[in-house]
RNA sequence: GCCGACGUAGCCCAAUUGGUAGAGGCAAGCGACUUAAAAUCGCUCAAGUGCGGGUUCGAGUCCCGCCGUCGGCACCA
């Protein structure tokens, strides 16, 4: 197949394109005060989510998006846009760190290689990049501003009644005033509690076989989402960062953003805002009246405490010890340590079936004053809300089996309003029943008022002691460590107290110190705890060995691309007013939640502490479809269907690859792969070609005599200003597939003239010239040298998008549709502005409409102008 | 189980947002060119829109109820 002849010269003329970009930096976007910079211009700043520069190489999937933000930018600079269009790469990871341990290259060395390869196979597909803001996550003069970035974080707090991150000073200062007696430790265990950065012990996701822990993102199904490893559960001292505080803001801010509702209500999911409050129920028995021996839970239903008729703690849970009876303590301790023996997945597997043992001991329901028993039940999750639950069965599911599994006490405080609910677990809203005067009767919501309370007045709970209003969220502080080498090293040390304090900011960047070693050392410390040099510190303090995960580049990688050299600022004032926000964002629906929740965190904290104009990053956010593979499968090297970039290109050129990555359906739908729809945009960039060039005896190409300086006819006028209009519409709603097809029914329309007019097929060129720029500026080159007074020599990249003419889109006549009763009866010509009347009675005139009203009355008459006529008659 | 997207010629997809179901491509067939084939050029073929109801003069499009495919979440109190 390869050896088959081209239909036209694209491997000459695509390399040749390409380089002319290269060295006349055509796509140099330039910045304020840069010496072209021109303020009249309106910016444009189109972002492809930038790859992971894995070994495998691009597939087919990687330049969809890319192709089409190409598109759009291409079009946009022809607009008279200033247009900031860039790639990079997000290079630190798991994958070339773990080639390194089994091959003893450095990953830098890897990850070098890599990104060569991927950049010269973007390079060849064209795409009109600004190569000079490329940014690299894994490059120091990069990542120093991750580990600045950092310090910001780890130097503020958030502020409640604004709702903002602050500096960490205006907090020191204000303890301080309250507080002056305060001890060195507690005052700095309350500084350190707040920051955004902070220190913790949790129950991580340890992956033996990685030798780090994940976050609970990278966790599929109990198994590390990279290689697939065994993760379970245990407690170390970690970076957490604060995004919890940002749960409001993160949803509440969504909702000015251009995107796919589909992908607000995913990152609203996520973060599982939910409103309720804390009661706390006393422990039976105790004398110590202890605050600490209070068990408080979070509930979103304070309306059913009075159906409460039992407790559950998460087995880890810190009172279980405290609570555990004699009698119980064997069971007790053999079930903790069961599920503690247990992953996360075999938790969660046979959920169906619930488990629990009693502790032997009982809480105070502090509305009744009962005494309810207390359980462990490992269906309480120990990181959501307080770790324990009341549990009403008669109104929450889980509860329901569980009593019921136990033989726990059911009972109903909530009537169905519809009566016909006979479910023996009601979990809707309702009235309040056998509960006390203070409920009973009213609506849950009333209910629920009285016990939380309204904006303005305490709720029952609160006035009693017994409970707080607390929104709680299912999204979890950001689990902000790592167990690696590869990775941003924390500008942070330990003094020899052991208390944690930052690196200035001249020290940065923290670079890693070159390994020959980068196995894990198999416990919790870290790869960088065996560089015994850089761990130490001349004043005895050393650094913290955890790196950062591999979010953290492509946190704020969009922001560097508008200053991407700049020594003194992440991004300069100007750049950020300039150019912020994106105005449109490409990527795979995979990072619908993490790694756009995270970049919208860290943004809201930068814009908090004034360091940026905007609240959030991107305005519009688009998520391309997954290219399958031609079995309609997804592309998998398993499977044997990936398609590379590569192997298109030798076939059939950058311009077809491009164009059918456009042409294949919607961007945004999911689709497979066909090589002969390939073949057959290819073909159709073949006609284009023919359409201007033709072969001379010697089989060289040279332009075809059919093109000629003429007046096109109206019809050619007509679809020629149709497809500019289309064309330009489809690109600026993403519709590149239709825009596609308008322009090969153009191109079918004047293959068919003998005289071909040169002014309306160099305007043809413009429109193609997003979609193949490689093709159209060599067929302009050649246009324009055999029409110098007609057709300008510049590159059609920096040439004016044509504008089109209303008045060549109508036609004089129409064909209108004749319908009786709504069935298409006949059809005729009009002219285009025929009165109603005219047009009642021409249709009432026509033969096959005649028998159809003889002998009918005609009710109604409905003209749709210039679409069709219906007569309504029986 | 919950949330979301999608079901239109053999295949990938259009359809001015309620107004002639077809723009484009693939495949198939026929013809022209050719000694022949490929390539090229021209022509032709095909579904009544997943299923069942409803609203309407008129439904692929709106409403109700199902079915199927693909993604995501899944004891979050």
């Amino acid at each position: 197949m390869s050896e088959r002849r081209k239909q036209y010269p694209f491997d000459e003329i695509e390399a040749k394109w390409q380089d002319c970009w290269d060295q006349e930096k055509t796509f140099r976007a330039s910045n304020p005060g840069d010496p072209d910079f021109d303020p009249e211009k309106p910016k444009y700043y189109a972002l492809d989510m930038f790859p992971y520069p894995s070994g495998q190489g691009l597939h087919v999937g990687h330049p969809e998006g890319y192709t089409a933000t190409d598109i759009i930018c291409r079009y946009k600079r022809k607009e008279g846009f200033n247009v900031l269009h860039p790639m990079g790469w997000d290079a630190f990871g798991l994958p070339a760190e773990q080639y390194a341990i089994e091959h003893g290259v450095h990953p830098r060395e890897t990850t070098e290689k890599n990104i060569a390869h991927f950049k010269a196979q973007l390079k060849r597909i064209g795409f009109s990049y600004d190569w000079d803001r490329e940014v690299n996550t894994t490059d120091p003069g990069y990542y120093r501003w991750t580990q600045w970035i950092f310090l910001k974080l780890y130097n503020s707090y958030f502020e409640t009644q604004s709702k903002a991150a602050r500096p960490i000073e205006e907090l020191i200062e204000k303890r301080r005033k309250a507080f002056p007696d305060e001890s060195k430790e507690d005052f700095n265990q309350y500084i350190n509690s707040r920051r955004l950065a902070y220190i913790d012990e949790v129950a991580v996701n340890w992956c033996p076989a990685l030798g780090t822990v994940l976050a609970n993102e990278e966790v599929v199904q109990g198994r590390s989402e990279r290689g697939d490893h065994p993760v379970e559960r245990k407690p170390m001292r970690q970076w957490m960062l604060r995004i919890t505080a940002y749960g409001d803001r993160l949803i509440e801010e969504l909702e000015d953003l251009d995107w796919p509702s589909g992908i607000k209500k995913l990152q609203q999911n996520w973060i599982g805002r939910s409103e309720g409050a804390d009661v706390h129920f006393a422990i039976a028995g105790d004398t110590t009246k202890d605050e600490a021996d209070t068990i408080t839970v979070f509930t979103t239903r304070p309306d059913t405490l009075f159906g409460a008729t039992y407790i559950v703690l998460a087995p880890e849970h810190g009172l279980v010890d405290h609570i555990t009876t004699g009698a119980q303590l064997g069971e007790v301790t053999a079930y903790r340590a069961a599920a503690a023996g247990k992953s996360e997945r075999e938790r969660t597997e046979n959920s169906k079936e619930k488990s629990g043992v009693f502790t032997g001991g009982y809480a105070i329901n502090p509305v009744n004053g009962e005494k309810i028993p207390i359980w462990i039940a490992d269906y309480v999750l120990t990181s959501y809300g307080t770790g324990a639950i009341m549990a009403v069965p008669a109104h929450d599911e889980r509860d329901h089996e569980f009593a019921s599994k136990f033989g726990l006490e059911i009972r109903q405080v909530v009537a169905p309003v519809d009566q016909d609910h006979n479910h023996a677990c009601f979990t809707g809203e309702g009235t309040a029943i056998n509960s006390s005067p203070l409920i009973d009767g009213l609506s849950t919501p009333e209910a629920k008022a009285v016990m939380i309370g309204t904006g303005n007045e305490t709720g029952w709970l609160e006035k009693n002691g017994a409970g707080m209003p607390r929104v709680n969220f299912k999204l979890r502080d950001w689990l902000f460590s790592r167990q690696r080498y590869w990775g941003e090293p924390f500008p942070i040390a330990w003094d020899k107290d052991g208390n944690h304090y930052p690196l200035s900011e001249d020290q940065l960047p923290v670079e890693a110190p070159a390994m020959d070693d980068f196995k894990p050392t198999g416990t919790a410390d870290p790869p960088l705890s065996k560089a015994h040099q850089w761990v130490n510190l001349e004043d005895q303090s050393t650094r913290e060995t955890n790196t950062m995960p591999q979010w953290a580049g492509s946190c704020w990688y969009y922001l560097r691309y508008c200053d991407p050299v700049n020594n003194d600022a992440f991004i300069s004032r100007e750049a950020d007013d300039y150019w912020m926000n994106v105005d449109l964002y490409v990527g795979g629906t995979e990072h619908a939640v993490l790694h756009l929740l995270y970049a919208r965190f860290w943004h809201k904290v930068l814009h908090d502490l004034g360091y940026l104009k905007t609240r959030e990053p991107f305005h519009k956010l688009v998520n391309q479809g997954m290219i399958l593979g031609e079995d309609g499968q997804k592309m998998s090297k398993s499977r044997g269907n990936v398609v590379n970039p590569d192997e298109v290109i030798n076939e059939y050129g950058a311009d077809s690859l491009r164009l059918y990555e456009m042409f294949m359906g919607p961007l945004e739908q999911v689709k497979p792969w066909s090589m002969k729809g390939v073949e057959g945009v290819y073909r159709f960039l073949a006609r284009v070609w023919r359409l201007f060039m033709e072969e001379d005896q010697e089989g060289k190409w040279q332009l075809s005599k059919k093109v000629q300086d003429v007046e096109p006819t109206k019809k050619q006028l007509r679809i020629l200003h149709e497809t500019i209009k289309k064309v330009g519409e489809d690109i600026e709603s993403l519709d590149f597939n239709t825009a596609i097809s308008q322009m090969m029914k153009l191109t079918n329309e004047f293959t068919s003239a003998d005289s071909r007019p040169v002014s309306s097929l160099v305007d043809f060129l413009h429109l193609l010239n997003p979609f193949a720029p490689h093709i159209s500026e060599e067929i302009n080159r050649v246009v324009a040298a055999a029409f110098p007074g007609i057709v300008p020599g510049h590159q059609l990249a920096t040439t004016s998008w044509p504008g089109f003419n209303e008045d060549c889109l109508v036609d004089d006549e129409v064909e209108i549709v004749v319908q009786v009763n709504g069935k298409l009866r006949d059809k005729m010509l009009v002219a285009k502005d025929a009165p109603d009347a005219e047009l009642e009675a021409a249709a009432k005139g026509l033969e096959k409409i005649q028998p159809f009203i003889e002998q009918a009355t005609v009710r109604k008459v409905i003209i749709v102008p210039g679409k069709l006529i219906n007569i309504v008659a029986n």
